[in-house]
DNA sequence: TATATGACATCTTATACAAGACTTATTCTA
DNA sequence: TAGAATAAGTCTTGTATAAGATGTCATATA
């Protein structure tokens, strides 16, 4: 029982968004109500909202008050989406054309996709930068968590917000490994490029606001007009 | 004369450390000193603190006292050396050849470069991993703010911490550009690679603690065997 | 329509006490 | 007496609470 009291209350927080009981974008319980529920004084209530929006789980507005991080197309992109024009400019990519499959899980999905899924959904889309398609992306999420997402076609440019809206799934990290690789003769063909094009490969697993992955995703992208930034610390 | 007083505080400290009046791995004056410094209670030294650790300036620990950042080669490496094995395990790497030439800066790095140098230093390194030459590096820093660097050969593996022991210089930032190329002439040999290889090419600017952009850097480096690893969030 | 007001939100600052880390003096033991 | 174990004292930061300032917005009022 040596849990501060400010964790307490962070917990009790995050497992009323992740049950949904707290909706994104909607507007959390003032400092003194949360207080006065919790049993603390407002300070303490005031220390744990501060530490969830320093990990992006909430945002505060002095005078307004504080909101479940909602993921919007706008926020989806400028925080997951990081190739960029070389002058640093946002780019906001267009879908050219995708499918959705179903297929058995692999080992490696099985193993690591939150609830071990023994089937997952696989879902190819083609996109482009400024007319040019340049990313042929693979992403992979369980069946089970996301029944029915075959059924939901069109998907949107930002599946994070589906996974939102639609499934109560909030992405909160993601971690890529990046590669350098040849075009081979199917992506060459996807993106229209020649085999042998240099390419960055992106590995991408995202995980929701408990920490469980949900989502891995594989980008294979053009980078003769644009590049991936990340600011490091 | 809105802005708040942590504000002031935090200014004032950053201030002493990038004069040098504070050196790094000190220990800062206690919670209660630093207020009756700057004339707060210890209460809102405290918040300065805080957020000072947070931007990755001091580091806290309960009992101790509070210290500037200290840049060594481990903390130079888990930061700012984002190749990891495809597991996620750290790799060391080891110089292989390195030279120092001074020539006269180009006009891109004229113009980003902190005081707009006239000459620059250009210090080549080739690094390997696990015994394989890996990484081409160019690296390149004003005459004026590290006179002197072509006399220090040889430099350290982690140039960061000689920036900051030699030249009082604290990196704390770097934003880097990814793309993805094939391997030239000059690097093929310098690598050991066939002409055409695919490389990962990350061109990284770095600033100091005042945000001054003291240092840019290209780096070709081989991913068959490691990747380029980075949380999003 | 423009302005003033009040309710209510977070932000800033202040204070008290708890807990961890060293130093130093004391006590116990060989 | 020398040396190790122990305990007290005093540093440090961590946690909890409270009061007043400030920003936001809806609504009443001129």
């Amino acid at each position: 029982m040596n849990e501060p009291l400010y964790r307490k209350v962070i917990d009790k927080i995050v497992a009323q968004i992740s049950t949904g009981e707290l909706l994104p974008g909607s507007m959390l319980p003032s400092e003194m109500q949360i207080a006065a529920e919790t049993g603390v004084s407002q300070g303490t209530a005031r220390k744990s909202l501060m530490m969830l929006e320093q990990l992006g789980i909430v945002r505060r507005e002095q005078g307004r008050g504080t909101f479940v991080t909602a993921r919007t197309p706008e926020s989806s992109l400028f925080n997951f989406f990081r190739l960029r024009q070389p002058d640093g400019q946002m780019i906001r990519p267009e879908l050219v054309s995708q499918e959705v499959t179903e297929r058995p899980a692999l080992p490696l999905e099985r193993e690591t996709l939150d609830g071990a899924p023994m089937r997952v959904f696989e879902i190819r889309r083609v996109r482009s930068l400024r007319g040019t398609p340049s990313i042929f992306e693979t992403t992979v999420v369980s069946t089970i968590r996301f029944s029915g997402l075959d059924q939901r076609a069109p998907l949107p440019n930002t599946l994070y917000v589906l996974y939102q809206q639609s499934y109560g799934c909030i992405i909160l990290r993601a971690d890529e490994s990046i590669s350098s690789v040849l075009a081979n003769d199917d992506t060459s063909q996807a993106l229209g490029v020649p085999p042998g094009m240099p390419l960055l490969c992106v590995d991408r697993v995202a995980f929701d606001i408990m920490g469980r992955q949900v989502e891995r995703r594989r980008s294979l992208c053009r980078t003769d007009t644009m590049v991936y930034q990340v600011s490091l610390t």
